[in-house]
DNA sequence: ATAATATATCATTGTATGCTGATACGATAA
DNA sequence: TTATCGTATCAGCATACAATGATATATTAT
């Protein structure tokens, strides 16, 4: 008898921390904690082009990371949730003591 | 005047999060969970092959998201640190407000 | 209506990485 | 020592996906 945990549970998990885990949504989620922000905003935020953001946007929306309220021809994006802002700074915490390895370690790019 | 987050850090992050997205390291913290195992009784536990879970926990040893202690011509493996489990205790929490935008997402595979 | 600005979409390309199967290594038992 | 068991490593293949550049769409201004 296998003690899987619920494997659809586990695939939904994996998605969800990829949506974590590519520094260019990294980086639009961590500009958006400083708060709401339009698209233009972003992008001279964060130095990535356009359609780089727009890409990921489009992503972290899809994944519902991000929310989005159309003002004019901006649109405004925020972190759609408050957990969103607590995973990242667990992660903070958590990279404090294993920063190291995760710098050092040869299986991940 | 870039207001980017220190990129560093944000790539050390994204690599962070990369060991948290994939389902059989994932199946493996799940099932670490419930306390030490060896390779084999997580290779039982998880329904992955031997060679498969030996990669992954060669991965997360290597970021410092698992510890493991040889015993005997066994090998140990345990949850290196409290936050491990409070980050997929969150991801959990978080997971059943954006499941549907997770699981529609057609931006992640 | 036309232009200009803000954002989104799409195809292409390159690269990262997960999985498998074979094999090597290491520890204990016979 | 030899056999056996537990674990690790590695090469090869297949695929996912990030970045770019071109273009489309949408909104406001002239």
């Amino acid at each position: 008898m296998l003690l899987t945990a619920n494997p659809t549970s586990i695939a939904l998990q994996a998605r969800l921390f990829r949506g974590f885990a590519d520094p260019s949504r990294l980086s639009i989620m961590e500009t958006l904690r400083g708060g709401e922000m339009t698209v233009t905003e972003i992008v001279e935020a964060t130095g990535l082009s356009q359609s780089n953001i727009s890409n990921h946007l489009a992503c972290l929306r899809g994944c519902g990371l991000v929310a989005a309220e159309q003002v004019g021809r901006y649109v405004r994006y925020r972190l759609s949730d408050p957990r969103v802002e607590q995973l990242l700074a667990l992660a903070d915490e958590l990279l404090t003591d294993v920063a190291r390895g995760v710098y050092e370690c040869i299986h991940l790019k």
